[in-house]
DNA sequence: GTTGACTCTCCTGTTAAGGGAGGGATTATC
DNA sequence: GATAATCCCTCCCTTAACAGGAGAGTCAAC
């Protein structure tokens, strides 16, 4: 019989280690003088902790390693704990790539205004119309618009907090002048629709989200950055880019402070 | 200007979450009003915070992400957290082939005995002998010999605690009888050298340790199983193996009640 | 008998928030 | 103007697996 210092040398665990494991229940010491309340472990238990150990260090909780003992749903806690680790894996692999991007962006001693984040969208029913646009002027006069003409046919119709508003790009390629997009706006449920208006419900998606602060000629940066983000950490692009409007003419005098959203819909590769 | 609650949803972020980075003062609202306490925030804080979860995805600390923000050693910070990322990822696929290999022990559904675990022997001062032993059965006559003999040049010397001993295998292959072997004890300083026994110290190493519970010539099969074990995860064996004696003949009559602790060299492949 | 090493319990701290209580503020409705 | 429904505030507790330390009791050696 040793007492907890001597069997913690024994087995490189530490003192407060074996004492955690005996409050916890996972390895009580053979004997306790009932007097001095002194812990005493016997050579055969270095096997119990021996297995404690090689559980711990394949990652498994304390919790996980009792049902493991107690014998209960023991496939069941391995697979659930190997799909926890494969988790592990693919996130320590997409992290790695993202702090190389990030560090060489910083290397490049550019100031880069950009910074990308994985956003969950969440489902929404929005209003959209599709239409043809000479040029990012001609948004100021086609979105206010829009929005009488919705409100025409549905008066009591009520957007969406926080309000939520995007245009999609649906040309393939890249085009400087009318090009082809379609505008939605977030609402709280359908309404009537009439030729050019229509409802629809947007699926919850994940999508990279970039800011872009400033005028729209120079969104494109933006989503040069965006895509090369995408490229460099090991996603894929799955459905057309939305620009999401967030301050603008309406609010800010200043082009300077016009703030977009881009947001790419992705999946990892 | 936004209240708490309208901000969290345009940035996806809890209000837990927010109140908590004003209060670690990472992300201050932009004004608070003195008399109700209620933070508001603007749209270019947007951007900020924007920063803040992109460098948490990546896996940075509050603490780091203040000193990033504060410009202090930023390429220190970005390549720390960068060798940790790595670290992460290698740790995982480790863990990924263990319990791979635990789950095919279980499918296997063979009651396994043994398990393997990783451990780091410290540096240690030993004296040893090198024999060659007929059988092991040899080993209870030689071995207290030995300690005697040691005595005999050393009356002063002391053992370490815990106690040590172990017998290193010199021949490259397996043999069943006459094996060249090492006997080593730790002791506490080097002493005085015979013709026979010398003194040295070993060095740290990082060992695959697996416990075997009964006589010694089951322990052909410890052998066997570690060996498995380094190949499916991943190791490469860099030294010689040592068995290390814990309980025996000294102090256990049955021997099925012997414990004996395998412990390879190793490194990671 | 005294020292020094060892052990005990109890309390606090660690990360990055989450949960909830109790109470004030704001907004919408009657 | 009263009331109800949100919204927001602070304060405290909880998480996992221990680590660190205080203060007190125990053991073995000299």
């Amino acid at each position: 019989m040793y007492r907890i210092g001597l069997f913690s040398q024994m087995s490189k665990t530490t003192v407060k280690t074996l004492r955690y494991y005996d409050e916890v229940g996972i390895l009580r010491p053979a004997y306790i003088d009932k007097r001095t309340g002194y812990r005493y472990y016997t050579s055969d238990q270095l096997g119990a902790l021996h297995e404690i150990i090689a559980l711990r260090q394949i990652g498994f909780s304390i919790e996980e390693i009792s049902q493991l003992m107690k014998g209960e749903q023991v496939m069941g806690v391995l697979e659930k704990r190997r799909a926890e680790i494969e988790k592990e894996f693919y996130e320590a692999a997409d992290k790695l790539s993202r702090i190389n991007h990030y560090i060489d962006e910083q290397k490049g001693s550019i100031a880069m205004n950009y910074k990308a984040v994985i956003k969950e969208l969440p489902e929404c029913m929005v209003y959209y119309k599709k239409m043809v646009v000479p040029d990012y002027d001609a948004y100021f006069e086609m979105i206010p618009a829009i929005g009488r003409e919705v409100l025409e046919a549905n008066p009591s119709l009520e957007l969406a907090e926080p309000a939520y508003s995007f245009i999609v790009y649906l040309d393939g390629e890249y085009k400087e002048k009318n090009f082809k997009v379609e505008f939605c706006e977030a609402v709280d449920q359908a309404g009537n629709e009439t030729e050019a208006i229509k409802f629809k419900k947007i699926t919850r998606t994940t999508a990279v989200s970039v800011l872009h602060l400033g005028a729209y000629d120079k969104l494109g940066e933006a989503y040069a950055y965006a895509i090369k983000w995408i490229e460099n950490n090991g996603y894929a692009v799955t459905d057309h880019p939305r620009e999401s409007y967030i301050d603008g003419i309406w609010n800010k005098e200043n082009e300077e402070e016009w703030l977009t959203e881009l947001q790419i819909p992705v999946s990892r590769k």
